[in-house]
DNA sequence: AATATAATGAACACTATGTTCTATTACATT
DNA sequence: AATGTAATAGAACATAGTGTTCATTATATT
């Protein structure tokens, strides 16, 4: 990739996310990213089509980053601590939502905070595909899959709006009104 | 309220719906409400100051129907049946929802989803605000209660995606893999 | 019938989007 | 260092949608 893309790619998303600490993600328009970023209008556009688009790339961007070592974990088939740790693993994925924080509030701040949600969501799949086995098997799988999904999104989600909570703390509030949560301790 | 006023509402109303059978929230755009609903221009503008105002209007509507009968009990102070048919009040919820599954459903598909879920959390607040005395004090009961909320919310969301279950299996799916689910059974 | 209020619809100003085109600049390769 | 290739700049343009204004017409209400 040629330096000039990387680096206007880079300032798009520097642009962005700075513009993202003052004002919620529906507020800003292009031509501010444009102008923060100190690019040419039609730049902008042969980088995104449009603002979601830029969105979504962010979004990808920050959890490919924070969801980095589970996937690896899959991809090599090594289920070693899987199960057994849970809890830990919850804890490292909220760490680094932590790191990520100020963006994350505000995309999730706006009314457009589904589409991070939707993203999360996907990663998260990946992540609770393994807990199944255990459940009640009178209720259908893909309910109770998303049941666990849409529980850890939503308390990320209160969790980004609350903030007074550790990562420990956290995932501890999850795991206690979990219906797998007997499995663990 | 002056029959015009009445009939005019009802058209945007009718058309707005009407559209949704075919398109996304999104995708509508106030000239096709308008046209759809056989109004002027400023006509549209004198009722609704936007079109998410005409949304939030809708949702208002639609809930404050689903609603209608626990909000009474709670006005009158009424609460005999409480706690000891969690499960009927839900399953009544959702036969009312099922009756504007229609609408919820295209508004839900929408890239502005947040908006109806969001006001749907906002009435689901009263029905769980009185279940959260027998929970774990360990965990704020803030969280617990957006806990249950999101759970109920996301339900519907899931059960509005996938149809083909009745209100009784999804009451079921729902407090089977629930926290306090032991307090019913 | 008189009065008040709502609806109409064209015209307008405005904002933002996304495209196109030419000149300019930066890069990678040799 | 020279050269071909590709990215950037930015002005100009077309388009689409929003929301307002206002004189006119239609409809309720009393």
């Amino acid at each position: 990739m040629d330096r000039r893309q990387k680096r206007t790619r880079q300032s798009i998303f520097d642009a962005f996310t700075h513009l993202l600490e003052t004002k919620n993600y529906s507020q800003i328009t292009v031509q501010e990213i444009i102008d923060e970023a100190n690019i040419g209008r039609s730049t902008f556009y042969s980088h995104f089509e449009t603002k979601d688009e830029l969105l979504k790339s962010i979004c990808a961007e920050i959890f490919d980053h924070v969801f980095a070592e589970d996937l690896k974990k899959e991809d090599t088939h090594d289920f070693s601590g899987r199960d057994k740790n849970l809890e830990a693993e919850i804890t490292h994925i909220l760490y680094h939502l932590q790191d990520n924080s100020r963006y994350i509030k505000r995309i999730l701040s706006s009314e457009n905070g589904d589409i991070l949600m939707w993203y999360f969501k996907g990663y998260l799949e990946k992540v609770f595909e393994g807990e199944l086995d255990r459940m009640d098997t009178k209720i259908p799988k893909d309910y109770v899959l998303n049941h666990m999904i849409c529980d850890f999104a939503e308390t990320v989600r209160w969790w980004m709006k609350h903030d007074q909570y550790t990562p420990e703390q956290v995932a501890g509030f999850f795991l206690g009104t979990n219906p797998f949560s007997e499995g663990i301790h």
